[in-house]
DNA sequence: GACTGATGTAGAACGTGTTACAAGTCTAGA
DNA sequence: TCTAGACTTGTAACACGTTCTACATCAGTC
């Protein structure tokens, strides 16, 4: 499925390969298309449903333009992920995130968004694989989405919409809660653990971190 | 690759399936013959190079048999990890751990264990990655793994062999600590940590937790 | 308006995980 | 020893991710 030991085989220079901006107006919609695409078949059927012929069949595309877009299955999901991601650090940019105290705060960002994956079990269960399973290649993606979880945490933890200064600390901290949310949300899906364990492990977390 | 929806599709009752114990002798030899070709595929190609044909065939078991005694590559995987992971365990019984605190004597175990897999990447990248994709199906070897991990890692807690008693809080900690490990390894795997960012990561969390 | 290179389309083809099947082999019990 | 049933084997077939090929279309340039 992935191989890491090939070159990098695409000879040709001007790929639109996977930027979310840039091309032409026809390319973003071909590439909104094709995402929405994926979305809609994950939330039905989950990481098995999204089948690149599906994908292409759905967003109206032919398969070598899908893999023109989006050179793997797992590019496409931790894409799609990406783009979800960056819709809600868009929104907790918009105003303060309530609560009094620094746990409070992250508890109730991490709680809201675990709670909006968890009602729609199967499109979280593809994204949440799709990203455990990337390999080197995918590494700019899997960043972004990286990126995007990390504000999210340090506007909660200050409780302001501006990111200020992390300390070397605070990064610490929240890369610590991005693990653990992680390996909850996995558990979940493999249900290896109910929603209420979820909270409950993010909170001892974030309790004994904080303190 | 996988699929959760289909019905338990066995109706035959006595299968060998998984179980590392039980079977007649030539059973048994024949589930180590397959990990160990499990094994020495992975360490040499990784992932993308334990291919059940070649599985089978190092082996010496035709590929049905191979499925009969386990039902995906990710079972087989995840099953491999758990041996490996389980020998760790024994020999962790039978003496102390070294360093005078808590913190010392786990990241002494965690560190040694980490650069034991460091020096296999490939295999590592193997059972790492089918860990991280393992659904519903391989619940039970995935929580045979994280078993041996937490007892590893609460002996080290403790200082002696035995492991006693863990407090609530005590276990949230090791669970925490397991995740940070294993995200830690993850990112190393897929490169995008290197091996002194992977010990820095866990000592930290550690540091957090159990100040 | 014709040419050219990039982009898109349709569909075949290939590799590997997985399943199905027919026939051989081994084991326990009569 | 013979037989029934489970277990193995070898092999074909199927599904889906991925690649390849031949052709159509479109944008920009002359």
């Amino acid at each position: 499925m992935t191989s890491v030991s090939t070159e990098p085989r695409d000879t040709d220079g001007p790929t639109p390969a996977t930027p979310p901006t840039g091309g032409s107006a026809a390319q973003r919609e071909r590439r909104r298309r094709i995402l929405d695409a994926t979305i809609s078949l994950a939330a039905e059927g989950g990481f098995d449903a999204v089948q690149m012929r599906a994908v292409a069949e759905q967003a109206e595309v032919a398969l070598g333009t899908l893999y023109r877009y989006f050179p793997s299955k797992i590019h496409l999901l931790v894409s799609a992920l990406a783009r979800e991601f960056t819709k809600d650090v868009d929104r907790s940019a918009i105003r303060a995130t309530p609560g009094d105290t620094a746990h409070e705060r992250i508890m109730y960002v991490l709680n809201r968004r675990t709670r909006a994956l968890q009602k729609q079990p199967k499109l979280t269960e593809a994204l949440v694989r799709a990203f455990m399973f990337a390999d080197q290649s995918v590494t700019g993606e899997i960043h972004e989405v990286g990126t995007s979880l990390t504000t999210v945490i340090a506007r909660a933890m200050h409780g302001t919409p501006d990111h200020g200064e992390v300390t070397e600390e605070e990064a610490a901290i929240i890369r610590i809660i991005s693990d653990v949310w992680l390996s909850a949300l996995i558990s979940w899906v493999t249900g290896r653990m109910d929603e209420k364990d979820v909270e409950k492990s993010i909170d001892v977390a974030v309790r004994l971190l904080l303190r």
